[in-house]
DNA sequence: TTGTACTAAATCTGATACAATTTTTTTCAT
DNA sequence: ATGAAAAAAATTGTATCAGATTTAGTACAA
């Protein structure tokens, strides 16, 4: 017997998903409005959910509006990224001591198997996978470290990224090191080497910061 | 000439902040039902801004919607409360490190002047403005760190436990022990002596976690 | 008493229509 | 061209309606 789960979503968070998903993947751009009535007509519901999903948007910092002008795709200045970034380096440093007292061999298994699978999307060359295998990688650090709340706050933070990262992903350049740097972060949890772990992490961040940054003058220009 | 700055505000940001004022006040507790039409009623606006509202509270944490079924106001845990304090600890040491390297001496002032004021509302007694005096004094902080991002996210994690906050502020033992910390942290950033300051810190933390944490469990029973 | 089935009420969800206000665009006269 | 007036577009908010689901209540059988 199966029973069925989860078969209703709220269009609100339908509608939330798509957008976010939309603003991620950049195929909505830093600036470009979000107006009710034409998104609206182009999710083919109603305003009202379309209304409380741009509130969402907002409070994740994905959108912002104006009173009585309406809301629009978030833009991120390079002072904006830095301090996302500098929020992030900390808060992966506590992920990262809390993780190297807590996790399990199991949990080190699954981190292999990410690892692997992310040199895997690599050679293949799919940024899309490459992204993914990426962002699975980072989330069982986060949830080796047992704690939910601190979790959803980094989480909310690359995804402020998102968008930037994945530009910088198609760059080939960049995927060499980035494999090393997942190396380097495994073995430490595996000794459960705090220190190394913390720098390897603090590495790992610190060599997006330039490639993220170039990102966003090109876009600016 | 000076300018009608935000006279107007959106009806649902009004709804939000009434209703995020009522549960940090504690006017509205744990578990209790958010119903729409309930609180369109008694706050006089129609259901729209209402929920608009509500989803705002829901991305804050304050608010838990189970779907076709209605929102709530948030409960939190004992392990609830223990991972906001994990990551705030972390967040602080951060905010007192960059105010350490940043901070003016406009700001010192302000500090001491906020300083101050606490002390003297302890000494009225007033826990309202007791409450309001501290938040001042770690804005000020927050502010010399010069990353709203950081400065917002810790807001909100300060936010989620000011109703507990609210409980023990009243209990007047704690009153010159707080006294005394602030002092620790404003002759440590005086000093730029960024270990110090963020032990202070640290240890003001420590000492709000047992006294809050007792709140939880007499509210459990 | 206990458990089940049915019914009714309450509530959320979503859509739609409308009015008021403000912003933006267009038009037109200078 | 410039600037003011008019028109159009968009946000904000209200009110109302219908459908779906949960919750509560009731009746009934074991």
């Amino acid at each position: 017997m199966k029973l069925e789960q989860d078969s209703y979503l709220p269009l609100r968070d339908v509608v939330f998903n798509a957008l976010r998903d939309a603003i991620l993947k950049g195929e909505l751009h830093p600036g470009e409005r979000l107006m009710e009535t034409h998104l609206a007509d182009t999710l083919g519901v109603s305003r009202t959910p379309i209304r409380e999903a741009i509130r969402m948007l907002e409070k994740e910092g994905l959108a912002l509006t104006i009173p009585r002008r309406g809301a629009q795709v978030a833009q991120m200045s390079e002072k904006d990224l830095e301090d996302v970034l500098e929020v992030r380096d900390a808060l992966d440093a506590l992920a990262v001591k809390e993780a190297c007292e807590r996790i399990t061999s199991e949990r080190l298994s699954a981190l292999e198997v990410n690892m692997k699978q992310f040199e895997k999307a690599v050679e293949k060359g799919d940024i899309r996978e490459i992204a993914d295998a990426d962002e699975a990688f980072h989330a069982v650090i986060y949830d080796a470290a047992d704690n939910p709340k601190l979790a959803s706050i980094v989480q909310n933070l690359r995804e402020q990224m998102y968008r930037y990262r994945y530009e910088y992903l198609k760059d080939k350049a960049y995927h060499a090191l980035l494999i090393k740097e997942h190396k380097e972060i495994y073995d430490g949890l595996k000794a459960k080497d705090r220190e190394n772990v913390k720098d390897a992490m603090h590495r790992h961040l610190e060599n997006q910061i330039d490639a993220v940054r170039q990102v966003i003058q090109e876009q600016s220009k």
